[in-house]
DNA sequence: GTCTATAGTGCGATAGAC
DNA sequence: GTCTATCGCACTATAGAC
């Protein structure tokens, strides 16, 4: 038996394999690494689950964790970035004349797809773990910033001047935040975005209030 | 002899190494770790300082460095405790009938004796080390986001309610920020508390203005 | 003060996809 | 052949337990 002979019999072999694809490597690896990761969390608690134990649970090990997440607690703040950009979309699309208010008014509003009721009970798993452990919510604000941040550029490149934008920018991430925190609320039936206006409403009350009690 | 004899002696031992005072206990062992800290961070960068060198620069154990820390980046942000309570302090003197945007006011306004122009160097060579290294950055969002907590919670003791209290206690801690930001940009002569007012000012327009560009 | 578990990195080897 | 996912191993620093 030749060499070529080996060769040919290999290739017919994986061309067997094809058909059932991806024996050794499934596909979604990230994914099924964080839906794992957030079942062992709150089943045990965050520090109480190890790197490795997340990996050998879908059946990889602790180094490809870490090729997947730079560290461990980012396995559970995958999605940031698309949230981000659904913000961002929702700046692009507002029209020309828009004043900095509208802006971040339309930011707001973008993101309703990434809330629909349904997914309620997922975010309180998730936001039940996060609130059990410092170093997450200091990952949680951290994104937090990053996004304001995205949103301060964008503005930016809109035109908007300083502080402006800063202030804008930070204030739609301030009013994300504590809308989100309400929406997950038990017992809270509003939409994210119906939370959101409210909170635009009162901001503009608390800031425009005359000195008076 | 009886283990109350044993007792007597220990007890002697002890009063006899306490009339020569902190040999070995020098005193200001955190800010002394603190100043070494920052110093080691600043030359070498963050990372490529151990909290074991941190310690034995100034003559400890690494395991003294973690008594006095719980982690390594937590040397750099001791003082937000003060400063917490400067801003608690200025919203328990605002007078009775304040509106929320007062008490924010007299907040902001209170924590003018902590960043006087003297300060603006050592806070320029902090901020440049904190900017270096994303884990800083999100220890140092956390302590602002336990900062805006505390105030919600000092405006809701006043009586103010929700969603009014966490809105504006957390615009007070933006404004800060973004304050303290301004503050210690090269060229900037302002004092923080002017920045802030004009900050809030600008909010108030941002907020306020109408729906045409 | 000592010991230990875990997080996280660096590098070389392997193996499948193309 | 290239590219990339995975593994395996050695290693350090952090941080907590004892």
């Amino acid at each position: 038996m030749s060499v070529t002979d080996i060769n040919i019999r290999l290739k017919s072999v994986a061309v067997i394999t094809y058909t059932e694809p991806m024996v050794r490597w499934q596909p979604g690896t990230s994914e099924r690494l964080q839906a794992a990761a957030l079942e062992l969390f709150a089943g045990r608690g965050y520090e109480q689950t190890t790197a490795a134990e997340i990996a050998q649970s879908v059946g990889l090990t602790e180094r490809t964790f870490f090729r997947h997440f730079s560290d461990k607690r980012e396995v559970l703040f995958r999605g940031q970035e698309l949230l981000t950009e659904a913000f961002l979309g929702g700046i692009a699309a507002a029209p020309e004349g828009a004043t900095p208010m509208e802006l971040v008014a339309a930011a707001l509003d973008s993101v309703a797809d990434f809330f629909p009721s349904e997914r309620r009970s997922h975010a309180r798993l998730r936001q039940s773990v996060i609130d059990q452990n410092p170093a997450l919510q200091e990952r949680e604000r951290h994104k937090m910033s990053v996004l304001a941040s995205a949103i301060g550029d964008a503005l930016r490149e809109r035109g908007v001047a300083e502080p402006t934008a800063t202030l804008a920018a930070q204030s739609a991430g301030m009013v994300f935040g504590i809308a989100f925190t309400q929406w997950i609320r038990e017992g809270e039936e509003r939409s994210i975005t119906d939370i959101e206006h409210e909170l635009l409403a009162e901001l503009r009350r608390l800031t425009g209030a005359s000195h008076t009690a």
